[in-house]
This record gives structure tokens, sequence and C-alpha cells, in this order.
DNA sequence: GATTGAAGGACGGACAAGCAAACCTTTTAG
DNA sequence: CTAAAAGGTTTGCTTGTCCGTCCTTCAATC
């Protein structure tokens, strides 16, 4: 029997520099409405305590954030550093992007199916409660995409939160983030929205029940159509 | 509606340096066996440009990995970098290790989910051959725990590997690496081994049917063995 | 047996990232 | 008015990484 020997072991190691994950991560965050429009960040001294990294390589970040307009901060007693609002337009995917959307496509199938799995099996009353919420939000906002776009992803990283795994909300959000670079720029009438709507109610219903298998399928069903959508318009990843 | 503000934007940054991903990436391979013992690296020169390291990093790591016994290197022409035949004893898990037993086995519960169920839409008759050949070799090993796990890996890696994305190859061996630490230490009496070789037939199965869900479901059995195990000798991550 | 080429091994200079600890400036709450 | 709390600035140092060069070893080949 031969040993198929898997290339990835020898692929080129990425290693991102503590200023470029710094400015993914707020960045993300800001564009994801995890951080709202207008909201204050803790000020650097504390900020850069959390993510245990200088204040100078902190100040880099908030410096490229503020220079793309995602950011500004102001001075004195009762100042600090504040999300813009309203937000800079976002710009259109990379080539580089959308050479990649299949890869990305996959590592959001994965984490989503993981955490509807653990969701359904660990996901307490207050959650479900606040997570039907953010799907009656959702319905609400069918005919304004960046409204509905930025429930949805409240939705999921909420479900994230659900299973209690911090790695699985880190993932979630770094994949919603490359998610939302790929679909800026596609058209989504209310009646995708609006099935989209109801696989999400399926979905919730069956984490409630917990049914992981049928939260699953529901998943799998949701995320199944972007990916239509996109092998549609993009070549082959 | 209240915005509850996921903490794990503001996370710690881990800033991995290009040494330190080298070492694991390759120390993960040899132990994985994915690097089989006895076989030899590729040129230090033409490794470094593969990894997209300078060489000075890459001997770094390779010092590092012949300092703990993984690997040798012999020198002049025909010489080269080999791993160690026998591998050096594995040190226990870490404290740290064992703290995060619960993430490590929601991230390889999202890892497999994904990879079962995008390599029962995927996967090639090719493939899906040689994964029974691995079953079965699986399946002739139920004595030695070393040969099984070996075997167990590559069976793992290899439904990656039909899934077509380098991205999910690379985090399953991650995974597979934490795993291996978690329970090298943990009893495995031939019979828990042969119902895990049932669960690996029913997911093959499922994958040959291009039944994605039954596949999921019998990943997700498959892991559960695992994880109780270790649920009932762990406190609680 | 001499030569050659391919491999690991070692060194030094240049550069960039990151850290730490100050100190400066602005603004407002009290 | 003043103290406190925020962002803004500067400086020096440490460490990681790269690049290039040269050395050493040793099997294959002539």
């Amino acid at each position: 029997m031969t040993v198929t020997l898997p290339e990835a072991v020898f692929a080129p190691v990425r290693s991102q520099t503590a200023f470029e994950e710094t400015v993914e991560r707020l960045g993300t965050a800001i564009k994801l409405g995890l951080l709202p429009a207008g909201s204050q960040l803790p000020a650097e001294r504390e900020l850069c305590a959390r993510l245990g990294i200088a204040r100078s390589t902190l100040r880099q970040a908030l410096t490229a954030l503020s220079q793309s307009g995602h950011v500004f901060a102001t001075r004195g007693r009762g100042g600090g550093t504040f999300v813009s609002d309203p937000l800079p337009p976002s710009d259109p995917p990379s080539p580089e992007m959308l050479a990649q959307w299949r890869e990305t496509c996959d590592r959001r199938l994965a984490v989503e199916l993981g955490v509807a799995v653990l969701a359904a099996e660990r996901a307490g009353r207050a959650e479900l409660d606040r997570l039907d919420e953010l799907a009656g939000a959702l319905e609400r906002s069918v005919e304004d995409f960046g409204a509905y776009r930025q429930a949805d992803i409240r939705l999921h990283v909420g479900l994230a939160e659900a299973t209690r795994s911090t790695e699985l909300v880190r993932t979630m959000t770094e994949v919603q983030g490359a998610m939302t670079d790929l679909i800026a720029f596609i058209a989504h009438p209310p009646q995708v929205l609006a099935s989209s709507n109801a696989q999400h109610r399926r979905l919730l219903a069956a984490v409630r029940e917990r049914d992981a298998m049928r939260a699953a399928q529901a998943m799998a069903d949701h995320l199944q159509g972007t990916e239509h959508i996109l092998a549609g318009l993009l070549p082959d990843g």
C-alpha cells in the first residue's frame, strides 16, 4: 500500500504579524457590525492589554483602521476611539478573494455544521429566546440587504456563542467576514431572503428540540443557497 | 434589543513565529505518521523554498526537531534529513492541553463533520477504494493501538483529502495532532476499537452512496465515543 | 584513487516587528 | 481651575527573519 503524502504538510507557512492580525480582527468585527457604528472601543491602554500586544502595535492597527475610515479618535478626557458612523463603503472583493471562494465556502460549511450540532446540544433557554428574537429582526428586514446581512451575521455568531466555544466564535466571525466580502456585490432579491428566513426558522426549531442532525441538515440546506449562487457567478475555485 | 458583544473580538492575538509554526507543522506530521519513520525530508534548500521561509529559520526548526529526537541529519552527498526510526516516546499531555480538551473536541467535531459532508459530495471512485483499503488496514490492527491510531489518522486525513480542500486537510492534521496528544495515554481495549471500525465502515458506506447526512451522523457517532471517554476522565473544559 | 556535486553546518550583516517606558497634548468632569 | 483620562509622540532595545557566503562532509562517478 503506497502512502500518499499530503502536500499540505509542506505548504507555505503563513505567519501573520500581530499588526496584521489586529487590523483583521477589529476590521472584521466592525464590518460585521459586531462593533456597532458609533460605539466606543476600549481605551488603548486597556485594549492592548486585552489583546496581549504592545500599545505601539495596537496604535499601528488603529491608525490603519482610521485611515481606511472605519474608526476615528477624539482626544482629551472623555475622548476615545469610536467606530465610524456611517461606515466607509466596502471595496469590491479582490481577485484572490474570488479565486478562493470555494475554499471559503468549505470552511464555512465546516464551522456552521459544527456550530449547528453543538448549539443543538448546548443552547440554553435564554440563548434560544435571543436567537428567536434575532430571527424576528431578520424577517423584518427583507427589504434592506444591508440590515438583513447584519442581522444574519448576528444570528450566526449568536448560534456560535451558544456553543460556548470561543474558538468556534472566532472562526465563525472570521468566516462570516470572508463571506461578506464575497456576497456584498451580489443581488439578493427579497424572495431569496424570505426563503432564507424559512430555513433559519427550521434551523432554530431543530436546535430547540435538540435534534442535532435536523439542525445540521437545515444548516446545510441554508448554506447551499449561497453556494449555488456563487457557483453560477464565479469560475471554479 | 441589546447587542451582546462577543468577547472573542478582544481575545488575545496569538502571533506564532515562522519558526514555531514550522516546528509545529513538521512535528505534527511526524507524530501522526504522515512523514513515515525513516523517510527522507526534502533537502533544506528546497524545503525552505516550499515553506516560504529562510533557510536559517528552517534550520532552527530542524535543530529543534533533531534535539527532541524526531529527526536526524546525515551530511555529505546522498545525505539528508530523515525522520527518526523509531520515534522518540511521546511526552504526556501538558496541563494546558488537558484544560482545553473540550475546545479541541469541538474543533474536531466541526472539521470532521464538514469533511464527512464534503467527502460524500466529492469523493471520487479511486479515493473511495483507497479509503476502503485504509479501513481494512485499520481492522487488521485492533490489537496494536499505536498502529491502529496511525491508520486511523490516515483514514481521517484521507477523507479530508477527498474533499479537495487544502485548508480542511491542514486543519484536519492540526486537530488530529491535538487529539493524539490527548488520547495517547488512554487505554483503548480492542472491543472499543472494533466498534470504532464498525462506525468507520458505516461512514464510508454513506460517503460512497453520497448520503451526506448519514455520513455526518456516522461521523458524529464516531466522535462521540472519544468525547465520552475524555469526559469521564477529565474535568470540564 | 582523484574529482565533483549534493547535501548539511556555520557565520555575519541588514532589516523589520514588536515591546517597554517614558513624556506630551488635549479636553472635560468635577 | 485643576486633576484625570484619554489619545499622540518619541526613543531605545530585543528578537525574529532574511540573505548571502563560505565551510565540511562524503558518496557517486570518472
